[in-house]
DNA sequence: GAACGAGCGGCAAGCGGTTGCCAAAAGTTG
DNA sequence: CAACTTTTGGCAACCGCTTGCCGCTCGTTC
């Protein structure tokens, strides 16, 4: 009988004495089959130890139950609360979620998005590397959410970094500060170019100078060319392009002997794992990354249940300043 | 003709005036087709936009070039390295990683199995909370390889925690210690229940007392009533479950005015982010969990791949102690 | 009791590939 | 040039499940 393979529709079919097409739809469409016959099948399906080949039922429907998330570092703690968030709502919508690592590289983005295309029900792709074009043109073929970022015409959620950013500039306005640097990170970051127009202004609104260094890899790593790159400009605070760009600053200052915030007064951004217990704990822009995850998912299921109603799905959460021991008063020089 | 579906094999033979099989083969099997022919269809899929149907390939095949990979929880940095390594095996592989939290339960791990059976290849599950029966009955079943857990039977990777505990024993002997305790994590814990074997034999043999508190949620919130309790025992010097754990503890110990290591030494396992900037930076045992992800995808590939040489299957890489400033001489009451 | 309609189950055609088998074509050999 | 071998491409049968459509059964209604 079963020798071995596990079983299969026909099987139960077979030993309940009703067609294939009963014992899916007594599995599937419950109100579609008389309760005795589908209790029948059930306790045979049941009895046989029967599981319903994903596969098999992805193929007439092209539905997988099945969404990917495409982050840009997977060891970025920052993307732990988007990945637990999408996690979520994936698992609550009854399927299953796919990551890919995609390496700060649009090209493996849309290398990874046209492998798994036809395998997934949606995309959500968070800090895309991809041009505007190209991310309007996918979107135009796949179903497609962005995370940290925003395109015309494709759904997205973000974090408000822009009043965040505001936020950032007044508390170190406040403290005195005049002289601030922005430590950039990766070239192809939307983030980043964003951020550094709203520091500009802001500066520029408070009469404070601003002037942005980089890139820097958004690592630990990138920290200690950040950190002595911010001491050559003799700037008084330091934003940096994210908390783990921000930690290795940390780090570096510490070395060199350059004391936080006595010195130099650091911000970073996502508040990351880490960010309250290093030395001194960091000064950051936290948002709600999880819940940005979870919408993100949520607006990938709406969308593959008919409502197309792209345009307007572009979700903003409000981001706020955690103010931490990295940041105090202005250095009188 | 394409009418905005996506173009099938089909829509390939017809336009290149072939049947569907060779463009099959053309495109899967190059041998088997004449070089012209092969060019001809190849160069017309391109210029069709076609993509193989990933859903449709695995259906006959029951192959679908996917791995699962199981962790007990997303967001515990200790895992960024496994889920790093799996990553990085798997799409070497030409493969795609589907990830997935089990939130510390045995019930949810056998839960997505289930419902996964069939649409992957194998899984790797990291830290099971499982009973030994069970996994070896799941393993009977499905393709599976362990991380951090060795059931006989099942191929599996694991750190060396045995030897590294007495690492860390025999470090804090070194020290002077005489009475340590050990912050135990979640009950179905094996690497816990091992490494507590270790702790307290090892313990006998150096002439030290050891005692066991908890279980404490394997996570920093879990470090508060753990440090409490460490101090209520009255112990120089305590080994926490985990890193998060211990940076909990870090903490409370910090609030309460307790020095470390001055009052009482912290040591941790894993060695997570985190670990080497927390205050004091964590004394912890270290292993290559990186390796560990790569490891267990490559057994389950080689699984795949016909040898089925399971038993032998059984990888321990090597830990070390790192040591940092959590740890110091005893105490002299 | 005939006419009608709702409910239920079965038939069979896909979904988009892969692949064993076979025959035609091409190449080889004596 | 015939006989034989090797390539090469096509036919068609799956893989396991879903679903539109059809017809049978049975309960209702007049």
């Amino acid at each position: 009988m079963s020798s071995g393979k596990r079983p299969t529709i026909y099987d139960v079919a077979r030993e309940a004495g009703v067609a294939t097409s009963t014992v899916s739809r007594a599995l599937a469409n419950p109100e579609r089959v008389n309760t005795r016959t589908r209790e029948h099948v059930r306790e045979v399906a049941e009895r046989l130890g029967y599981r319903t080949n994903p596969i098999a039922r992805a193929l007439p429907s092209g539905r997988t139950r099945t969404m990917a998330l495409f982050v840009s570092d997977v060891t970025n703690p920052h993307f732990f609360g988007i990945i637990r968030g999408a996690e979520q709502q994936t698992r609550a919508a009854g399927c299953t979620l796919i990551l890919g690592d995609t390496e700060e590289s649009g090209e493996v983005e849309s290398a990874n998005l046209d492998r798994l295309s036809g395998a997934v029900d949606g995309f959500v792709i968070a800090a895309s590397r991809m041009s505007d074009k190209e991310i309007r043109e996918l979107s135009a073929r796949h179903r497609l959410t962005l995370i940290s970022r925003q395109v015309e015409g494709v759904p997205s959620v973000i974090v408000d970094h822009e009043d965040g950013t505001r936020q950032i500039m007044e508390h170190l306005g406040s403290l005195g500060h005049t002289s601030v640097v922005y430590l950039a990170g990766p070239r192809r970051s939307w983030l980043g170019a964003r951020r550094w127009q709203v520091i500009a202004a802001t500066a520029r609104r408070l009469g404070m100078s601003a002037r942005r260094l980089g890139p820097f890899p958004p690592a630990v790593r990138g920290g200690g060319a950040a950190a002595d790159a911010a001491i050559g400009q003799g700037a008084t605070a330091a934003i940096a392009h994210n908390d783990l760009l921000a930690i290795g600053m940390l780090r570096r200052f510490a070395d060199r002997g350059v004391r936080v915030p006595a010195d130099i007064s650091v911000v970073g951004y996502d508040d990351i794992f880490g960010a309250d217990f290093c030395a001194p704990p960091l000064t950051t822009l936290a948002g709600q990354f999880d819940e940005a995850g979870r919408l993100a998912v949520g607006l990938l299921l709406r969308a593959r249940d008919g409502s197309r109603s792209r345009a307007a799905d572009q979700v903003v959460l409000p981001s706020h300043l955690v103010i931490r021991g990295s940041t105090g008063p202005a250095v009188i020089r």
